[in-house]
RNA sequence: GGGGCUAUAGCUCAGUUGGCUAGAGCGCAGCAUUCACAUUGCUGAGGCCCAUGGUUCGAGUCCAUGUAGCCCCACCA
């Protein structure tokens, strides 16, 4: 098969990608040291975006790097349920059909979930296979399979045996739209516009009033106290006495707590348990009772007076207010900017409301994760991010598991219908009521938060604890996610990790940053900027779209999603792909027996890619994976296209071409896949895919001396043609004297340098090619010549700055006395090669002016 | 209030443990053209590496302070 003018992806990737499907290469291989990444599992109820992109770039980059190292590789991928998430994009659906859930039980919403995921599943799988990931699809793993389930229930069990599970009623963020509550981290806190109210409470035994500042006014329906501070000297003769609570007929007391900011405000704050967090502490500790105002459903509730019931929030709020100022409470009232917490959904706002939920006693496995890490058991790219990560885990709070929606797990508690207080764990979830010892139990119909299943994504998608995956391959050799994932997922993976496992769930985190768009903006769909990952594919390739966002990107900082990048990365696609149509060409392929360097160039390339080779390795090795790029890229592009092929026009050494080509795909197969193997493919290169081959292609070394006559050549060229374009001209031959190596490479240097000729012999007039330092002159006019003056005395300005630097430090004692003896004589060299330098310009315009 | 990050060419960004002449891609200017590639080649312009101070023989890199921007957490009666 022969190569095409130009690398067409769409020709080339559906079908390389089902080829290694077919031959199982993705399912870990040999007996190398096991390698494992499990793929952070992407929501199955849509699309994938550039985030997507970026992960499996990066990981898929790890995982084929390690193959080729030889190691055992576990590339698995899963999706997950995303419970809240899912149900959301679901019920937007439903919106869209004119219905809502509340027209299906629980158990057929479920259902039409459940159905609603599988249908998507063939679409984002198919996403992924696009985007080139070599994800071994045997391991794929779905966070509603029933292992993980499993695994669930059994952690949950474990906690809950062990007194880490607890019931209680506490303040919980409630969504009133969604009807459900949320932990603390998924509340979307925003500045708004609101107003400071001031409203008199008269003592009950009208020896005054106390004026307490609130942004709630309809809460007060729900006061149980007023408090002040202690040390507070306004208002220390009313502590202990009552306040009647207006619009209502009710007294409650004034108590002192150090809560209270005395600058703030009057001093003094309304306490309404039920419906803010502080109140709520402060009530816990003065022991007052809760009155809940405030309803699921967002409704004031039958608990206040007849005039409020059933308003919502808003509508009670103006009208407590109406009736306030009505009746003279009201005494001032002004505009204030505060924070009020929202579902990141919906943008409703977050009502505390209290709520019997269950919560993780969460600090006993925080500490155990702090202690951990701070031994340094995970290595954490970038660094930064294991502080921000400790201080929250210092700071953390107990986590409420319990979500009221239908897509989810359930929890698997059951609650004695004649005894509240008695519950027990059972895993039949699919009843609703079981007998237990002749005793009847109604099951929780509550679901776990999604990341309480999810946190145990390491180890129970490697069948912890008895499955051979989860001995060879746990702890992960590494765990890829975004930067926004620390908290939510991160935290709790390492949090489970150690208390189901007693081991860290990965030795190693790295972090990518959130793609933007080109300005820097947040992709979203109501701005409008987002671009579709698979768009880019099929104007670019898949290729291509993996190293436009891998180039430049460093682990941690937000990147902006830059065309021309991936533009530039479907460049170098076809750069390489012509690389290997010249070979190609040259060849008749599978005649690799003996790989020799003949010439010079030979020599250069061979030792060139030996160092490439070693500093490839090296920034693999420690994931720096643009600075690889970066590295392959310029040596395929510059060192093997513009030179060593161009080189070889004359002379090609076909073995040494082919071998050269193999080692390149190699290091650059990580990268670009598709084009790699497509490459490999073609030309039939042995073995049969380059998946299988499992290290780096060893070439000879090339001869150091003959390596460096090639460079002397090569900079001969680089400056005659600078002096060439410089000057304007044409129609240049090249004279030399007694110069062995010019005369070598006599037919190089007229091909490449742009001279009509190469010479023996001094001409009459002329110019010197000065930086090569060799006897060698171009028959330059002199009118041409004067142009090129301008630009000498240039040369000869900067040469003398540097000489002068050069100079200085080599006259400063400190320096030879203590910087490392090489870097010293490094400088000595310098000096004396800049003085020759200086030396050559100096004697051409000597000869100018005369 | 606590914590973190960023500041380098017109744009988007690299720059490992400090090492001397700071890089890339794109963009820009000029030249080239059938021979692997216009998804090309060649030549070139463009930078007080945010500011000030410090440590050091030596600072884009380390430390301190400041300025600007971004993010996270907590709180906001």
């Amino acid at each position: 098969m022969k190569l095409a003018k130009s690398y067409q992806p769409e020709d080339y990737e559906a079908g390389i990608y089902s080829l290694w499907e077919k031959s199982s290469i993705f399912t870990p291989q040999g007996s190398g040291e096991p390698y494992s990444i499990v793929v952070p599992p992407p929501n199955a109820n849509g699309n994938l975006h550039m985030g997507h992109a970026l992960t499996f770039a990066i990981e898929d980059i790890m995982a084929r790097y390690h193959r080729i190292k030889g190691d055992r590789v576990l590339f698995l991928p899963g999706a997950d349920h995303a419970g809240f998430e899912t149900q959301v994009v679901y019920e937007r659906q439903l919106e869209k059909e004119g219905k809502s859930r509340f027209d299906y039980s629980r158990e057929e919403l479920y259902r039409n979930v459940y159905s609603f995921v599988e249908q998507n599943k063939d679409n984002f799988q198919s996403q992924i296979r696009k985007l080139g990931a070599s994800v071994d699809w045997g391991h794929y793993t779905f966070t509603l399979d029933d292992p993980i389930v499993k695994r669930a229930f059994a952690t949950f069990k474990k906690m809950f045996e062990e007194g880490l599970i607890y019931r209680g009623e506490r303040l919980v963020n409630f969504c009133t739209f969604h009807g459900t509550a949320f932990a603390d981290i998924e509340v979307d806190y925003k500045e708004e516009q609101g107003k400071l109210w001031q409203i008199r409470y008269p003592l009950t035994d009208s020896s005054g009033e106390i004026v307490v500042a609130t942004t709630r006014p309809e809460t007060m329906l729900g006061d149980t106290a007023v408090a002040v501070n202690p040390k507070d000297s306004r208002y220390s003769n009313m502590v202990g006495k009552t306040v009647k609570l207006p619009l209502t007929n009710r007294e409650i007391p004034v108590i002192a707590d150090e809560y209270v900011d005395p600058k703030f405000g009057t001093g003094a704050v309304k306490i309404t348990p039920a419906h803010d967090p502080n109140d709520y502490d402060v009530a816990k500790r003065h022991d007052l009772p809760f009155m809940t105002v405030i309803g699921f459903d967002g409704k004031l509730t039958h608990d206040v007076p007849v005039a409020f019931r059933s308003l919502t929030v808003q509508e009670g709020r103006a009208a407590v207010v109406n009736e306030i100022e009505k009746q003279g409470f009201l005494t001032n009232s002004e505009d204030y900017t505060h924070s009020v917490g929202h579902c990141y959904k919906c943008g409703t706002i977050i009502e505390p409301l209290l709520k019997e939920q269950w919560f993780i006693d969460i600090k006993p496995l925080a500490n155990k994760a702090l202690e951990r890490i701070r031994e340094g058991d995970i290595t954490f790219m970038p660094s930064s991010k294991q502080t921000q990560l400790e201080r929250y885990l210092e700071n953390i709070k107990d986590w409420n598991i319990s979500r009221q929606i239908v897509w989810g797990i359930p929890i698997p508690v059951f609650q004695n219908e004649d005894d509240p207080g008695d519950w027990i764990y059972d895993e039949r979830v699919d009843q609703e009521i079981i007998t237990v010892n002749n005793k009847t139990y109604r099951r929780d119909p509550d679901v776990f938060d999604t990341w309480f299943s999810s946190s145990s994504w390491p180890y129970s998608t490697l069948g912890y604890p008895d499955r051979q995956d989860f001995k060879d391959f746990y702890p992960l050799s590494v765990m890829e996610s975004g930067i926004d994932l620390v908290m939510p997922w991160i935290s709790r993976m390492i949090m489970l990790g150690i208390y189901v496992t007693g081991n860290v769930p990965f030795k190693r985190i790295y972090l990518h940053g959130m793609i933007t768009d080109e300005r820097g903006k947040k992709m979203s769909k109501s701005v409008g900027n987002v671009i579709d990952p698979m768009e880019i594919i099929e104007l670019y390739g898949s290729d291509a779209l993996r190293l436009g966002v891998l180039s430049g990107h460093t682990p941690g900082s937000n990147q902006p999603y830059v065309q021309s990048k991936v533009i530039g990365g479907r460049n170098f696609c076809n750069k390489l792909w012509n690389i290997a149509r010249f070979i190609e060409d040259k060849s008749t392929i599978g005649t690799m027996d003996q790989i020799e360097a003949i010439t010079d160039p030979d020599h250069w390339i061979l030792q060139v890619y030996q160092l490439t080779k070693i500093n490839y390795l090296k920034l693999m090795d420690s994931y720096r994976f643009s600075e690889a790029y970066d590295l392959i890229y310029h040596f395929i592009w510059d060192d093997v296209a513009d030179w060593y092929i161009e080189s070889s026009k004359n002379q090609p050494n076909i073995n040494l071409l082919l071998a050269l080509l193999k080692g390149i795909l190699v290091m650059v197969h990580p990268f670009a896949p598709f084009l790699t193997e497509t490459i490999w493919q073609t030309l039939n290169l042995e073995p049969n895919t380059i998946l299988a081959n499992q290290q780096l292609i060893e070439l000879p070394q090339g001869d150091h001396a003959k390596s460096e006559r090639f460079k002397i050549a090569k900079n001969l060229i680089t400056s005659v043609r600078s002096i060439i374009k410089a000057t304007g001209s044409s129609g240049i031959k090249l004279y030399y004297h007694e110069e062995p190596i010019v005369e070598l490479y006599s037919t190089l240097i007229k091909q490449l340098a742009g001279v009509i000729g190469v010479e023996e012999g001094e001409p009459e007039h002329g110019m010197a090619v000065t930086e090569a330092n060799l006897n060698v002159w171009l028959d330059i006019s002199k009118e041409q010549i004067d142009k090129y003056l301008v630009r000498l005395n240039e040369k000869i300005s900067i040469e003398q700055g540097r000489l002068k630097q050069l100079q200085a430090r080599l006259d400063n004692p400190s320096y030879i006395a203590q910087a490392p003896e090489e870097l010293v004589n490094e400088s000595r060299d310098q000096l004396i090669e800049s003085e020759q330098i200086l030396e050559n310009y100096l004697q051409e315009k000597f000869r100018f002016s005369n």
